[in-house]
Parts: structure tokens; sequence; C-alpha cells
DNA sequence: GTGAAAGCGCTAACAC
DNA sequence: GTGTTAGCGCTTTCAC
């Protein structure tokens, strides 16, 4: 039809009234005018197919109602994501009703400044830090941004003055070992996480921390370093096999190690939880099809992303940058894959710590 | 640091000239200056931290460099989509070299007012559409578009105008019915995917059209409706098994209602490929761990995502909206859920057709 | 070689 | 109640 756009300029001349007029009207700033100009206004609107350009108005306004979902490298990939991919979730459910629009911001390599000017060129309000690696050039480059920001996915230092929005993986950690300790284990074994994901630091330093409340060691040939996926779990349960002492429970950072690390033990003719107990993290549902008994901890992903768009839509909203963090509770989903040590192995119950930390 | 971003103004004014000036050396028209002039705004630029504003930018030269990515309703979640992921790395990966940038576009539900705001709002300079389902208003939406746009993930059909990029659905299905017929099969059941994708209604059709060029019957019974979803297969399985006379194979529209299918078979009892062979679409990664013998067609969603973007790119750049629109070639792949029926199986060689279509 | 000036489309004081 | 005007930060024509 239209040739092109129109223009607010049009809308006002179809209406016969200024620019002002029509611009407050289309705001939705209805009471200032007489019911009359307000309807002209808005027929005339109506009838050109007049849609505002946010471009302006983001000039003018100096908000642009966007946010952005800035990736790190790692991350660029969604498809081996599957933790980005319900944090983004949640942030679209969050920002959808409030109008906000979503601008993916993926971290070319190059040069700083190439990097600066996707991040920092007007066109967002905000943004939202995909899960950080530990020593990610994001948070320096973040010193010295003055735009709101959260970071969901990795609980950042605090000294950062970064606020954060996570699952309390020490907490849900804490929680897992305790259980796997009073199922009467003594030797367990852990399967880290990715090296670089602060989550992976948090759960580790909370298995060992809750090791040592018990009164029980950690032995480090049983500490394996995983990666969060499946083939890592594989590899880690070979080292295990290859073993002479083996520990009766291995506790790993995520589902993916330990749906790997049991298909591994299976394959090798271990017996879970009869010959070996293995826990998982997460609650991985894509891992759930492939190894449905898995004792594991699960906490809400969509929902970390939806607080962390909340949390920063906030700041946006308030002009206040605020850097208080939030860590949702876990909760321990107890189901096969974990089991009391058999009879033989060494079952001495391990003291109970005078202060029992919850969550 | 410094109070606010400094802007082009004030970098002119350090260099000690114009608007223009600083300008244009900034875009790299650098042959147009001195090159005392040149260095000077350029160190003028580096020293302030200077960062163009693309939102000014993008007002005046009337290009964002930004893509929208349009999400229908039904694949907003992100989570439950595969598909969408793939696509979606493939198109980063795409515009990440060329400063694009890709802003996430859900549709909310509401009124098509609503709709219109996010879609034509001069923020992105084209849209991709995600897998558009069947009668999607966006597709009514776009005829009064102008803006380029480009389909990913559904053929959609030409009498739209718009340019499409998917995997060839019809060549990839009837590849894999001869394959199965060749095999000795006569007796082939089909489920079917999503009733709302075309992807599914071109594999179906492209299987009801090999199966008649081959001279085989397809018995209504034999077709079952699934969803593209694992439990969906388990459905279809078990009104399978509820009949009395069964087909000697069933191939899937996708592996994940095959993943279902075969699993619900197993649990009753039947062997697969010996008593019934399965086939699927797609060879999607996350489900080979739970069936990795599925015998199933191949195809490149990542390469999807990067054609689609690289066609949006170039309608952008020479301004020309083309409907050309391109079909992957998919690949089968051949493991170990199709075999030929069993002895005591209906066994008739089926009549080769006289022109074999390839592809 | 360089710069003045007129927009891009919209908002928001501030007048009337 | 309504309109005038001066930007928001950058690009670009056109004159000097």
């Amino acid at each position: 039809m239209a040739t092109r756009k129109p223009t607010l300029r049009e809308v006002a001349q179809a209406a016969g009234c200024s620019l002002t007029t029509t611009s407050n009207i289309l705001q939705g700033r209805h009471e200032l005018y007489r019911a009359e100009t307000v309807e002209r206004v808005l027929a005339a609107a109506r009838s050109l197919g007049y849609r505002p350009n946010m471009l302006a108005r983001g000039l003018a306004k100096q908000r642009t109602f966007t946010i952005g979902l800035v990736f790190e490298r790692a991350h660029a990939v969604l498809t081996q994501n599957d933790y980005a991919q319900h944090v983004l979730d949640g942030v679209i459910e969050f920002l959808l009703p409030l109008e906000y629009d979503v601008k993916l911001i993926t971290l070319p390599a190059g040069r700083p400044d190439s990097i600066w000017r996707r991040l920092e060129n007007g066109t967002v309000d905000g943004h939202l830090l995909l899960a950080p690696v530990i020593d990610s050039p994001l948070l320096e480059w973040r010193r010295h941004s003055r735009l709101p920001v959260v970071s969901v996915g990795s609980l950042l230092p605090p000294n950062l003055g970064i606020p954060c929005v996570d699952v309390d993986n020490e907490g849900g950690m804490r929680m897992l070992t305790e259980w796997v300790i009073q199922q009467g284990h003594r030797h367990i074994g852990f399967v880290k996480g990715h090296p670089l994901h602060w989550s992976a630091l948090q759960r580790e330093r909370a298995f060992r921390k809750t090791m040592a409340d018990y009164g029980l060691p950690t032995r480090e040939e049983w500490i394996f370093q995983g990666r969060y996926t499946i083939e890592s779990g594989r590899q880690c349960a070979r080292e295990l096999l290859a073993l002479r002492e083996r520990p009766t429970a291995v506790i790993c950072a995520d589902d993916g190690s330990a749906a790997g690390f049991i298909q591994e033990c299976l394959a090798h003719g271990l017996r879970i939880p009869e010959d070996l107990s293995v826990a998982g993290f997460d609650d991985e549902p894509l891992v759930h099809p492939l190894c449905p008994n898995l004792t594991t901890v699960r906490h809400d992903k969509h929902r970390v992303g939806y607080l962390a768009a909340q949390l920063l839509y906030e700041q946006i909203e308030t002009g206040t940058l605020r850097d208080d963090s939030i860590a949702l509770p876990a909760t321990l989903v107890i189901r096969k894959t974990v089991a009391p040590p058999s009879a033989g192995q060494a079952l001495v119950a391990p003291q109970i710590p005078s202060k029992e930390v919850q969550r």
C-alpha cells in the first residue's frame, strides 16, 4: 500500500494537530486532551497504519527497551548449551509482557575494540551476562560500563559488584553430599565440572567442605576432571576403573558427566548402585531418558533466567545499580543410583558435625 | 571515569575539526583527508574511548545492522526446540563476522496491533521467520511489510513470495522410503509429524507419493498422528500394537517419535528390527544416546540457518527482494533399525517405477 | 581537503 | 488544551 512507513508527522497532519499532541496521545497520555482530539489522533494513526519508530524514540528517550544477552565465545553455540536455552526462555518469559526485546550479543574474537562496539553502542538498556566463565574478559570490560548488568548462571565473586542469579551451587552440593554420606558412604569420589565455570568451582568446593565437615578425607585420586559433558563422564569412569582402590560412591558435578560415568561403568560390568553409587547434579531433562534413575539435584534454570531479567529490569527502570545476588535453592531428587554401600565395604558411620548447614 | 559516553561532537572538538570530517574518517573514508587529519581524529577517538551510537547511526542511515529472528508462539520456548537452536547457531555464525546483530522477536499473543509494533518498528533490517507453522498469522502479516524476509525451517508454498531455506523434506523422505521398500518391505506404516508443520506435511506427502510410485498401498490404519515428540511416538506404538494386522516397517517423520515408538515396542517385547523395522528422520543428536542404532535421514540444520542468514543478508545489502528458496539435500544414514522383513512375511518385490527421483 | 546545515523520527520542556 | 522549539547522535549533500 503505502510507499513508506508513515511517520508521526503524517499522523499529526492527518489528525490536524501538532506533533506534541500526537506524540502524547499515542503514548497514552489521553487525560491531557479532549476526548475528541484523542479520538481523531487515534483514528488517524489507525487508518495510516502508523507504528512508532523505536529507533527514533530510543534516541530521544535515551532508552531502547531492549536488553542485551551477552554470550561468551564458549557459549555462543546454543546447541551445546542446554543451560543457556532454559535461561533464555525464562528471560523471554519475563520480558515479553513488558514489551522489552532481547538482543543476542555474541562476542567476536578479535580486538577489545570491536567487542566494545558490540556491547556499548547505545542499542541496549542493560546487559545480561550469560554464565561468564572464570577470568572472562567480560568482567573486566564491565568495569568500564555504566549500564545496568546482571550475571546469570554464574555467581561471581562479590567484589566485582555485579549482581548475580544462579542456583545455590554450594547449598545444593552440600545437600547432595550429606545425603550420600548419610547413606553410609565414607569413600566418596567426585567428578568435577568444567574447569572454567564458577558453578563447577563452587560445587567442588562444597563437596570438599562437606566432606571435611563430616570428618571424611577426600582422596585426590578419586577426584576426576570432568567437563560437564557425557563424554567427559565416560573418560572419568575409565580412569576410575583403572584404579586398584575405588570409592563406594561418586558424586558428579552435573548430570551429563554422571550419565556418561554410569554408562561406562555399566559397560564394564559394574552394577549401579550395587557396586558403586553415582549421583548427578542439575536434573537435566535431556539426560533423563538416558539415565532415568539418576539421583541428582534439581533446580529451576528457567526461574534463574526469569529472576535475572527481573533484576536487570528493575535496575533499568529505577536507574539504580544494585549488586545483591540471588542464589536459588535446589532440591534433592532421590532416585536409584545411590544406595548404601554393600556389605563388606567400609561402613563406619561418619560423625555428624555439630552445626548442620541447610540449603 | 567519564561521566557519559563521548559523542561524535566531542571527538570532533578534541580533534579540532568538524563533525563531517570526524564522521567520515571514523567510517573509514580516510582517502578523503590528509593523513595528518586522519591521525588526529583517530587519536582523539581512541583517547576518549569513543564508540558510535548505533541508534543514531541507524536513524540517519536508515539501517540498523540488526536482523530480527521471529519466533512463533509455539517455538518461543527454545528449550523444547532443538531445531531452532541449531538454526540459530548457524544464523549467528554467519552474521557474527559481518557485525550484524540478532534480535529475538517473540510474538506476544495479544492484538495484531502489538504484534505489528514488534515486527515493524524500525529496529531491524529484515526478518528471519523461524519455521512458521501452517496458517501462521505471520505469513499474512508479512504481506504488508516491505522488509526483506526469509523463512527458515519451513518451505512455504511459493505463492507467498517468501524465500525459504530448509532441508529437502520431500527428497529426504523419498530416499528413506525407497530404501525401506528396497529392503523388501511392502507393508509400511507411517508416523506423522506435528500437524501444524510444513515439514511434517511434506514428509508425509513424500512418503505417500513414493509408496504410490512403487505401486504400494498405504493403509490409513497404519498412518499414525505423531507430534515430533518422543511421547507421541510411544502413543503411536501403542496404537500400532493394538492392531491385529501390523506393517513390517514403520517410517517416522522424525527421530523423536521414532525413538519413542521403538522404546514402546521394545517394552512390549517386540524386537527391532527382527519383528518390525523402524526408521526416523533428522538424525537428531539428542535422540542418539537413546537409540543409537536408528536408521534415519541426516541433514544440516546449522547450515540451514547459515544459508538463511546469508539469503537475508543479500536481500538487505542489495535492496532486492528475491523469492527463490533453498532445499538442502539430505543423506540417508543406514544403521540397524531397518532390516529386510523376516521370512514368513510378505516379500513380493515391489515394482520399480520407470523414473527414479534422486534427492 | 574541509565544514555548515539539513535532516533521520520522535520526545519533552516551555510557552501560549 | 494545544503548539513551538530544541534537541537525541550521527550522516550526508553541497558549498567553500
